[in-house]
DNA sequence: GTGGTCTAGACCACA
DNA sequence: GTGGTCTAGACCACA
């Protein structure tokens, strides 16, 4: 995984993860990487890895299980509300930018047909 | 202007006048606020706009004239060219969040139009 | 029983014990429950409850019969004095916190009373 | 300042800080020591300061402003409140500690008027 | 092996 | 000088 400079690290770990668990590349109830075995597959500092889950954690994504690890919350419905309000979020934030840039409602469909097209 | 945690500052601003420019609010050729009187708007300091100012003048969408002060390039096919790609790029990392996400066309037509029609 | 996550297990384990000792559940002379058969109870591995027992012993409130398990301490008189001095520490350390707080006595006794009144 | 081994580090600062807090010693608005110095006023790691501050923040107790420092919250109404119901919380994890081991109203009485008697 | 905490210390953004 | 993030790495509690 690539890092870029706009934001810190931890977050874009928090997003990586969160897009995974809404992708269902972990699914409810199922455990998530280990601390450890994670920080290595990202080369990061453990302690970054700790800070993204604790943020997951904050989120009621995830839980912990003492000694077992990180689970993915299991509660698909919950997992659906906050994948459906983290889209609408960042689509929010999209259409403001455009409305900032005052491109005309045209333009974006012909840029979004273009990009979907793909 | 409210600064959020996520970004630093400076990039914030340079979002913000990017913004401004592909508006309009600040036409080809037209001379930028000056920088003390920039810092005193946004309450940050003048060190902070100087890095914004510089981060636009990299992407060729400012320049310096010495002692008058910063410009806005005078060449409206590359502030349209530039607008374009701005907002190709943002549509792109929003489609991409999509994507791994696994949200259905379908899904993300209704957000969509629940957020275009406000 | 819950654990909490301010206090190691162990500890809390011990703390347990303590009360159950000292509320007369098990008496002057009387035998513990064996480390296994209370790990399976409290769900924690034996290891935990070993170490409980340890700190128990260490205080002089158990002591063990080499293959018979471990026993209350057979003084009922020490018992006592150990559970008044344990009540003294945790009424100092709270009367401590009211303090440092600069919680006036009468405020004190309110809460007090609404307390012991439930 | 001592730290026993019973809580984290971190905690029993955040501890240690509410109750200065509480006590007035930061009264609401003021200023709360920097991060650098207070650990070195506490002979801890920075990190372990950051924590406790956020524990703190969380709880609405301080707030940050960004290169100023950290500031007690400005609402003497709410620093009253968190203070009772902070006393409350102690004083309720006392009383049930008494019940659980069977100490007579008459006893902690006696005991109560010995400590607030020193 | 699992998470939690902590240290020593660095580098960054911002004023 | 202020807070924020990050690393390398250690030690602990628990299973």
């Amino acid at each position: 995984m690539q890092f870029n400079n706009q934001q810190s690290v931890y977050s874009q770990i928090t997003d990586y993860l969160k897009k995974q668990i809404f992708s269902g590349v972990y699914e409810a109830g199922q455990k998530m990487p280990a601390i450890r075995e994670l920080a290595v597959m990202l080369k990061v500092n453990p302690n970054t890895v700790v800070r993204a889950y604790s943020d997951l954690e904050s989120e009621g994504l995830i839980y912990t299980e003492s000694t077992n690890g990180k689970f993915v919350i299991n509660d698909t419905e919950f997992l659906q509300k906050s994948k459906i309000n983290y889209i609408k979020k960042i689509a929010t934030e999209f259409s403001e930018i455009t409305k900032e840039c005052k491109i005309s409602n045209q333009e974006i469909m012909s840029i979004m047909e273009e990009i979907y097209g793909k």
